[in-house]
DNA sequence: AAGAGCCCTG
DNA sequence: CAGGGCTCTT
């Protein structure tokens, strides 16, 4: 009797297996995975808020097609009962029912049939061939229910806000129907009717009904009959609906906060900390996460509020950072993304901005009115296209480590060669220590060598809150100061002995300018992209040097084999304080 | 002796 | 940028 229906069900399960995919452009086309897509939970319950998800007519119309019954939905059961076009696909049954009986059936299969229509099936494109053949004569009335139907599938202007609801009441609709069509079983003609007050039931118990019709095949296979069973099991189905309903409603939730809010953002706001006494930092060190000889992370959460759990304060707030900090230059304080969650390079690149927002008093100035308003989600726009890349340091990638570490903590701890492409791997688990250093962290050192030239270990421990400080780890970051001094006494070098050459005579007119040609040979090896503003002292110290060369070299003491040694115990000495924002462990 | 830093090289 | 040798300092 019902073999078509189960069969057309099958398919659709088949369907609706791959419709699990968490493709939102396959959402798009796919009606089934509008039904499916929702009990995928946390990440891709996602999909289901965007846009695209609803954006388009091709999936407005395969969600309509879903129901191409529902719309049926006048009360007047005197004009319900034809038959289906559904009805059609039982060419073989032998029932020898009365057109009555036979037109209620149909319905009851259709509304089966609407609610599992496979993929990419247009309603129209179902339903309405089939109406025309066997309904001509409810032609009228037809078009009297159908424009619920065709407006929503036309309106495929209207936003996902607008449409939903529509989605919903027809669901709904459609439930109240089943369940006119099964309590009408139980009357004297055991078929349906349609006199049944959608008010009898909770309707927001069915809303997703339909989705979750289709994910359960017991469901779609066994109790479907049960619409057509006594009230008891009727009422049972009910309850089983709404049990699944409230459970998966809860996990949801659960779901949804912890996925959305990053684990430990909730925990209290350790920034002061940061900002404060920075420099405790590596006296805390051992409170924090721990590696294991093997490589596993062991996560110890302090028992004090400590740097530790600083360590999870993933995003600093602007307008704590310091009062120097002024809009960037060149992004737009506005570009705020929704969600903000963070991410091993999301943590770098707030950091990055907010060195970007570090300016010198005359920018201040200059700037003063621009203070921004922080919203540290602002900086995750930037940086979310930023994967985790693998280590630089090329020794530690030889780590006996890496084969032994928890796959799922691989992506957290940045180890070598592990192309990292998915960022939610990345994000939740900010507990987790770098094993080694990325191309994110020498970008950062870079960054931070505007301001410290000679940094001491203990800076780089609090400035890379997030690497497993090892031996190798501090000295391979030792290493890359020195590159960078190195590149920048060459410049200092090279620019004297062109200033000498090119007559210069007056220390004094030897002048280190944003626009002049050694500021930019600076700016492009510690600042290739530009987008950090350098801070107003660095300059200061590159004209500085750049004199204290000039003066050497004019003086004859390039001759003595050490000669440079002076000048670097000058420079040394002008280090700054590396701005808060980058010890704030959003070193990563 | 150990470590820091510079220099040179690839 | 990393590796290695070298010098210098502690």
């Amino acid at each position: 009797m019902y073999s078509t229906s189960n069969i057309y069900l099958d398919d659709c399960t088949a369907e609706h297996l791959h419709s699990f995919q968490p493709d939102p452009v396959h959402s798009n086309s796919d009606a089934s995975s509008i039904c499916v897509t929702p009990h995928q939970d946390g990440e891709d319950a996602k999909m289901i808020k965007g846009s695209d998800y609803y954006s388009g007519g091709e999936a407005d119309s395969s969600f309509f097609s879903c129901s191409p019954v529902e719309v049926n939905t006048s009360r007047d059961s005197s004009t319900r009962r034809h038959p289906s076009p559904a009805s059609s696909f039982c060419a073989h049954h032998d029932w020898n029912l009365s057109s009555g009986h036979q037109a209620k059936r149909a319905r009851v299969e259709n509304i089966i049939k609407g609610m599992t229509s496979s993929p990419g099936m247009h309603s129209t494109d179902v339903l309405t061939p089939q109406y025309e053949q066997t309904e001509h004569m409810k032609e009228d009335e037809r078009n009297g229910e159908l424009p619920l139907h065709q407006e929503n599938v036309a309106r495929s202007g209207i936003s996902h806000s607008q449409r939903r609801p529509q989605h919903l009441r027809q669901l709904r609709t459609r439930f109240y129907h089943v369940d006119e069509v099964t309590t009408d079983n139980n009357k004297a003609e055991k078929y349906p009717t349609w006199n049944i007050s959608p008010d009898t039931f909770p309707k927001d118990a069915f809303t997703d009904f339909d989705l979750e019709w289709q994910k359960y095949p017991s469901w779609r296979k066994g109790k479907l009959m049960n619409f057509f069973q006594p009230k008891p099991e009727r009422v049972k189905l009910m309850a089983d609906v709404l049990k699944h309903e409230l459970s998966r409603a809860v996990s949801r939730s659960v779901d949804s906060v912890f996925k959305s809010v990053p684990l430990l953002q909730t925990a209290p706001h350790n920034e002061d900390v940061g900002i404060e006494k920075p420099l405790q930092s590596s006296l805390c060190e051992d409170k924090k996460i721990r590696l294991s000889c093997d490589g596993y992370a062991k996560v110890q959460i302090p028992d004090v509020q400590s740097e530790a759990l600083s360590l999870v304060v993933q995003k600093p707030r602007l307008e704590r950072c310091d009062q120097r900090i002024v809009q960037p230059r060149s992004r737009a304080p506005h570009n705020l993304k929704p969600h903000q969650s963070f991410s091993h390079d999301s943590a770098l690149h707030d950091n990055w901005l907010l060195q970007k927002n570090h300016n010198t008093p005359r920018q201040q100035v200059l700037g003063s009115s621009e203070v921004v308003q922080a919203n540290s989600e602002m900086f995750d726009t930037q940086w979310t296209s930023v994967k985790v890349k693998p280590k630089v340091n090329s020794r530690r990638a030889r780590s006996p480590h890496t084969a032994t570490v928890d796959p799922v903590l691989h992506g957290r701890l940045c180890f070598p060669r592990v192309k990292i492409e998915s960022d939610s791997v990345v994000k939740h688990h900010p507990y987790m220590l770098n094993e080694g250093l990325t191309t994110n962290h020498l970008k950062k050192a870079k960054l931070m060598f505007f301001y410290t030239r000679y940094p001491s270990s203990l800076v780089l421990k609090t400035c890379f809150h997030d690497v497993q400080f090892t031996r190798c780890i501090t000295s391979q970051l030792i290493k890359w100061f020195s590159n960078f001094r190195e590149f920048y006494y060459i410049q200092m070098e090279k620019f004297a002995r062109h200033a000498l050459v090119e007559g210069v005579a007056d220390v004094r007119d030897l002048t280190v300018g944003r626009e002049s040609e050694l500021f930019r040979a600076l700016n492009m090896h510690y600042n290739k992209a530009s987008d950090f503003q350098v801070p107003d002292r660095f300059v200061e110290v590159a004209g500085i040097t750049l004199r204290e060369f000039y003066v050497a070299i004019s003086m004859g003491k390039d001759h003595d084999p050490s000669w440079k040694k002076a000048i670097y115990k000058v420079i040394c000495k002008l280090d700054g304080d590396v701005p808060t924002e980058f010890k704030s462990h959003q070193s990563r």
